[in-house]
DNA sequence: CCACTTCCTTCGGGCATCGAAGGAAGTGAC
DNA sequence: GTCACTTCCTTCGATGCCCGAAGGAAGTGG
């Protein structure tokens, strides 16, 4: 019921069902893969002996024998994540079962250029590298989530709005050799959407997960992987053209974008227009939460004007749920405004069993991402 | 370079690459497939034996030993294959190279109800069976493209608009059983995107397909293959709002949807209230060809309201190309607009390399795909 | 306490693929 | 012409993955 992770019963899907907690017990397992018991036991045995699982006395009978129940070591490997967004580093180390430890964020102007950037993260990541260590934990990868368009295959930063100096930084290849590490860098979406993927939908193929913030970005999953399409761009909605936004100019250098009436960029920057403070997302959360009407209305707005992209892309992609996380999910208005146009617009047979539901993976969602595809590349041979 | 299908290197997989042209030999193969020489041989020699593949002569040598040549042979078997319109039903029998033999259009309206449609579908299919059987050509299945949703588990009709009666009949399971073959039944749009994508585009792999004739449909390829959504009605664009549709009724029972303004029917109509007589897609693109200036209009605004709706679906799907199909994508005017369109909102990231072209495929490109469908899914052991 | 269920392992065997080795046929330099 | 080298394809073990049968261990419920 999982999502296949290269062959469907290898070591690495194996080791996923048991940290996802699909799977407790090898009999479990038999029934996720559809393999012979035999070979499922094999499988096990070679990962109990690499120490990448461990057996945990038993579980509840179902009416025979008590399975041996199968658990993620305490002791288990982890990966480095950090999640960059436009103002902060958030970092953490991430375990198999998608658990976030020592988790800290801490501001940091990404516009500012690379450099100060790569120092702060290495800083940060090499101190939390020596504690993961010493508590036990060999440290397997780092995973990046960038805010802004990444080549999945080279780890290159593309063309981001508004970060000038990173142009076709080799994002990757530096911080590789700085670390000493294998490194992952993807879209702060889609390490998003893997992370919601694991710990809130893990049953479901075709998800949309949109990360509404300072800026919106959205993450596809398809067949159970993160869908990437031709260029890497895929699951960009930022910069559609929405009537209600006619003729403002984008950070894209085009007019008319969502960005320009949806983000929370533009929220801010309209709530100051009237008189009203707010700098970032997490403002104008505050500002919802105190039942400023202003405020209120304009989310609500910028829920409608999702929504109405959003329902283009329920109806062409057809997915299972559209999740919306980033800093304004927590706006009920937001929700609830996407909610309501989707279910008027999109058609009765790809909304009949669409969840459409604010992300619950909470502020960690991201760096769990982004370490877990670090984990998933690393190779799980000890 | 070319779609995957079932496993890399299966016998439908060798079978599909020498028919598609990909591989013209065993040593093609291995380039092709990655596989051990040994293996590849093996795989060949079965499919010579079972008479699914002939060898037939030599080819050019590279700097050593001439390949032999493999060819599907002209006594291969077939598929038979319809291409269901609202108006007409389209049969003719399909090879593994995709080339379409003995096809034939006659008129039926659709919207009479399954039972008569059924009497004429098995009519000239049975009869177009015998011929094949009679020419030496063994018959493996049926393939039909319909033009309304179907759902792909069951190949049952799913609540299609304007045609009462058709809700939840029984299609495939109704013909397998009077033509004692296997049927396969698919949405007339995937099947265009499977016959396009065979025969122009194979080896891409995300690509979307419009139809754009009577109605608006479109079928979608991901990872090389047809992609479905959850509850296979992905590819839905004509249900999408636009705004210059503002209001108006469309079959679905919402309002306001890209069908009521850029479909064949709505700019029929359109014509028809300006005094002019149109009732086909045919009657407008020979009114287009013949420089009639409101129907020129007319197509051009259609077509930027396609390409509106594929502009959202360019940035979130990212797609190496965008083909434009069905009777009006012989329109120029419809194909430079949604060209224009699509370059000036779409994300250049999206864009830079994206082709958009009308389908090459010809009138048969419908039927090929239905018919390629049936015969990938008969298993090709004999 | 006895039949039945569930859980898991051991063992032999099937099947697909691989790689090495080599034969057949061709090219091109000298 | 001939000799080295390339390409094409086949034959023949060897290997590795997976399966199913058989069976032991441990529980449940009548």
């Amino acid at each position: 019921m999982t999502a296949a992770e290269e062959q469907p019963g290898s070591a690495a899907h194996v080791l996923e069902l048991v940290a996802n907690g699909s799977a407790a017990s090898r009999a479990d397992l038999v029934r996720e893969l559809g393999l012979a018991a035999s070979t499922v036991s094999a499988r096990v045995q070679e990962l109990v002996d690499a120490g990448l699982l461990a057996e945990d006395g038993e579980g509840a009978s179902r009416g025979g024998r008590r399975p041996r129940r199968l658990r993620v070591p305490a002791s288990g490997a982890v990966a480095l994540a950090a999640d960059l967004g436009s103002h902060h580093i958030r970092t953490g180390a991430v375990g198999l079962t998608g658990a976030a430890f020592d988790v800290e964020e801490r501001a940091h102007d990404l516009t500012a250029g690379p450099e100060p950037a790569v120092e702060a993260i290495v800083g940060r990541l090499a101190d939390l590298a020596e504690r993961q260590r010493a508590a036990g934990r060999p440290v397997r990868g780092v995973g990046i989530g960038f805010p802004g368009p990444v080549d999945p295959a080279t780890g290159r930063i593309v063309a981001p709005a508004r970060m000038p100096g990173w142009h076709l930084y080799e994002l990757r290849a530096t911080l590789a050799d700085r670390l000493g590490l294998p490194v992952v860098v993807d879209n702060d979406a889609n390490a998003l959407a893997l992370g919601e993927h694991r710990a809130a939908h893990a049953s479901l193929r075709h998800l949309v997960v949109v990360k509404a913030g300072r800026g919106i970005g959205s993450g596809v999953v398809s067949h159970g992987r993160i869908y990437r399409g031709a260029r890497g761009s895929a699951g960009d909605i930022s910069h559609v053209r929405v009537d209600a936004a006619d003729g403002r100019p984008c950070s894209c250098g085009n007019v008319g974008c969502l960005e320009t009436v949806a983000s929370g960029a533009a929220i801010a920057a309209a709530l100051r227009a009237d008189g009203i403070a707010a700098d970032s997302a997490a403002d104008i959360l505050r500002l919802v939460e105190h039942c400023e009407p202003r405020a209120t209305t304009l989310v609500r707005q910028a829920g409608r004007h999702i929504g109405a992209v959003l329902s283009v892309v329920v109806n062409f992609f057809n997915p299972e749920a559209v999740v919306l996380g980033g800093a304004l999910s927590g706006a009920e208005p937001l929700v609830a405004a996407v909610r309501g146009v989707l279910y008027e617009r999109c058609l009765p047979m790809a909304t009949s069993e669409l969840t459409i539901t604010a992300a619950s993976g909470g502020p960690d969602a991201g760096l769990t991402g982004a370490g877990l595809a670090a984990l998933q590349s690393a190779a799980p041979a000890p």
